[in-house]
DNA sequence: CCAAAAGTGTTATTGATACACCCATGC
DNA sequence: GCATGGGTGTATCAATAACACTTTTGG
């Protein structure tokens, strides 16, 4: 069997295989989600999940990273396939299947304003979103589904934040992703019993509180706890 | 835009999609897989994950239901979404993207061997697999992973089992996916405790011991507990 | 009466939750 | 000295894990 001699006709395999990277930062408020304002139709004008077609050289891992990196300039991201969706009415006109794959970025990496000409790029908060072209709500439902859920048995957040942190940085994260408050006491005492930080000895100075022992992730590989 | 003036050449296009059926079920003894042997190339004569080509007309969800029906012969069965699996090397010719589903079916649905003209369409102990084609291997192991996963937040095993059933059958799904043995008194009191099953009030009778209480599921709707 | 699976409660351990005050710094 | 966030320990409660004997039936 020879990729030349294939019938792509009589495969019937027209159908547009495209892949969608939910990016996700969290800022000093809550969790954001970049978008794309639509160029063309369909749902031109929309904003939308970025993504793009997969190519025929590039596993699906890569075509995400692809579009991540395009998006934000960032070389290396947390990267994570979410669900494939392929009913047959979630496209106006042709047949296409989407690989969705969400992502999380440090809010600190992000300081130059991603893609200034491209005002089509935009970050929104994920409960001040505008009207999304598609089935592209129910993507990031699914996604904020999914991460809230893994937050709960992994240490998947720690890709929110980068290197040097405060304690009261991550449980910030884990307290948007959750929707919910949590106790700086029981926090400090569960985070650190993972066993997956590390304090670096040096205090953030210059503010008007006492400064902050700062910690770093001894890795950023994703564990599973029970 | 339209259908028919699309140029799928430039679209890059040139994969196959197809949709793999992870089939599983308890016998008395241990975890099956339904496996087809391959009668084409590539991986002729290899035996693999029942699957099929994505139809035009068909989504995901429904391609998956086709293929576990088509293979088991029962219209009504737990599907649901595992993986798509689209790596550039996992296929010897063709680029394919797989979307990987995994279904559990009752053993008492199974009365009638599946199949008795295809032989080549067979049950294997996931603990003693023959040799598989494509990354069939992986597939399996994620499947088998996040079944059992699962199983320690969800109802999901209910499928596992049909409408009347005793706790200790219950008790052996369990098991067996968890690959562990549990505490008779400890299981039935957490799984009454969910509220998911009923009590039909009769027993089962006519074997040499004392006859058990058969149960019920209120509903096999998968259920996620914290 | 023997074999085989059904059925049943209590205790110990572990993990999760609730809760309030002093500390170090900049201004 | 005051405002701001940093840092710390204990007691209660809930969930999980460990553990053994009696019951009912068929043969």
């Amino acid at each position: 069997m020879n990729t030349n001699k294939i019938d792509w006709e009589s495969l019937h395999n027209k159908f547009l295989l495209t892949v969608d990277v939910l990016i996700f930062t969290i800022d000093h408020e809550d969790l954001k989600v970049l978008l794309v304002k639509r160029a063309h139709e369909p749902f031109k004008g929309f904003w939308a999940i970025p993504g793009g077609f997969l190519k025929l050289k590039e596993s699906l891992d890569i075509a995400a990273l692809r579009v991540a990196k395009e998006k934000t300039g960032i070389k290396e991201v947390y990267l994570e396939q979410l669900y494939t969706f392929g009913a047959l009415d979630r496209n106006t006109s042709v047949r296409a299947i989407t690989v969705a794959y969400f992502s999380l970025i440090p809010y600190l990496k992000l300081k130059k304003p991603v893609s200034d000409k491209i005002s089509d790029l935009q970050w929104f908060y994920v409960h001040k979103l505008p009207k999304l072209g598609f089935d592209h709500e129910i993507i990031l439902k699914t996604a904020i589904l999914r991460l809230k859920s893994k937050v709960g048995y992994s240490n998947i957040a720690f890709n929110l934040l980068s290197d040097k942190f405060r304690l009261s940085e991550l449980q910030r994260i884990y307290e948007v992703i959750l929707e919910k408050n949590l106790d700086k006491r029981n926090f400090r005492k569960q985070i650190l019993a993972t066993g997956l930080l590390s304090s670096t000895g040096k205090k953030e100075l210059r503010e008007a509180h006492r400064p902050a022992m700062l910690y770093r992730f001894k890795s950023k590989n994703v564990v599973y706890f029970d």
